[in-house]
DNA sequence: TAGATTGTTAATCGATTAACAATC
DNA sequence: TAGATTGTTAATCGATTAACAATC
């Protein structure tokens, strides 16, 4: 239960875990050996044990894990059993999307407010949320209580905006900014630079070229 | 230049780097050494030095790296000195945000097309560009020497659309659908899975809080 | 030349895989 | 009980860091 301190390697897993096993109860299937989930994953058996012992024993020798179970448990560790809500900030085509993906709501992340600097969109609504003016995001932000941020506006608007937000309480922010924000500790930032993974995917086109041609 | 076999780690590590670098060049700076980058970025003089020598020596003892070569380079290796040609299918919000993206276009990746299989959508213009029915996007691929396909589709159509694909020519995918594609070899596959990255952040909203109180 | 800083080898650290005893 | 499969320790592999000789 009480995890010391685990990679984030293994964080980074765990998702994909999760999602093999969500597949796997919805189909009916009650327990899996780490085998069989190594066949499916494409992951090396020793790995999956290893990386599910971090947390205590989820499996039964002889038997195997039981999927709802694991599943349940992973969901814990993942803090995806309670329900975190979210503002965010930049009400643009990228915001929109993540606003209206209505599967993080499903895993219990409740969008509750959208601001952006732009009047025109003030009162748009997106999923029955009204745009609002960037400027009451920290009355909202501790007014609402909201633990995450995600921050959809561009990289030159995204460092000050981390300075404004610092002392509202809030606990992530959810970067799409193509910046590095330096923030205390209390505020967790996790990065999704999206011109960086496009560079990862062209790098790799031309090393599969070189491969054929060296 | 010829680059054997760099491990993955190095590689996500490099749009980092040309970032940063690229700010300096922008502020005229001439030269710099791994110890004053490592200040800047905060990473280890000696990985940074380890890193670039991957691909051959770029800086000179005594001196330090030149910022304007560095750059160069890495947008070398990086595969962005050419551009890469790309369609979008499922022409959603998220579509649009990546379509509409300009920095993509400054780093060569030129948008060509969009797709949708909802009817109201055609004809609509992102950027210049028609959206068209899904159903003309093989041709489309062919007759266009397109490399790279962005999947911003739900997961049910992305795995059957990757199946249509494989004999298009297409040298990758740049996958939002929320599933794990399995292609041939000369198909390069980059995942953008964005609850997996929520996940995480909630997982370290989490952590933070129990290392508060344990 | 002397000083600075790389390129590169060696040492350390951490993560993955293999092996097997424990146990259901 | 015998068979299966975990939990866990040990071995290996790879990545990061440290150190320093080469050299600009």
């Amino acid at each position: 239960m009480a995890d010391k301190d685990i990679s984030q390697a293994v964080i980074a897993r765990l998702p994909r875990y999760f999602r093999y096993l969500g597949e796997l109860k919805e189909r009916g299937v009650e327990r899996i050996s780490s085998q069989e989930l190594s066949d499916i994953m494409k992951v090396t058996a020793s790995q999956i044990r290893q990386d599910f012992n971090n947390f205590g024993g989820f499996g039964q020798q002889g038997y195997g894990y039981n999927v709802n179970y694991l599943y349940e448990e992973i969901s814990k560790i993942l803090g995806i059993d309670r329900q975190h809500s979210l503002v965010i900030i930049g009400a643009g085509h990228l915001g929109q999307a993540i606003a209206g993906y209505t599967n993080f709501t499903r895993r219990g992340f409740v969008f509750k407010g959208a601001f952006d600097k732009n009047p025109e969109l003030y009162g748009k609504k997106i999923r029955d949320v009204e745009v609002r003016p960037v400027d009451e995001v920290e009355d909202f932000i501790r007014e609402n209580n909201i633990e995450i941020v995600v921050f959809t506006i561009p990289k030159e608007q995204a460092v000050p905006m981390a300075k404004r937000l610092e002392t509202t309480g809030i606990k992530a922010i959810w970067n799409f900014a193509h910046v590095d924000l330096d923030v205390p500790d209390n505020i967790q930032v996790e990065n999704v630079h999206l011109s960086d993974s496009l560079m990862k995917l062209s790098y790799n086109i031309d090393r599969y070229e070189k491969s054929l041609n060296p």
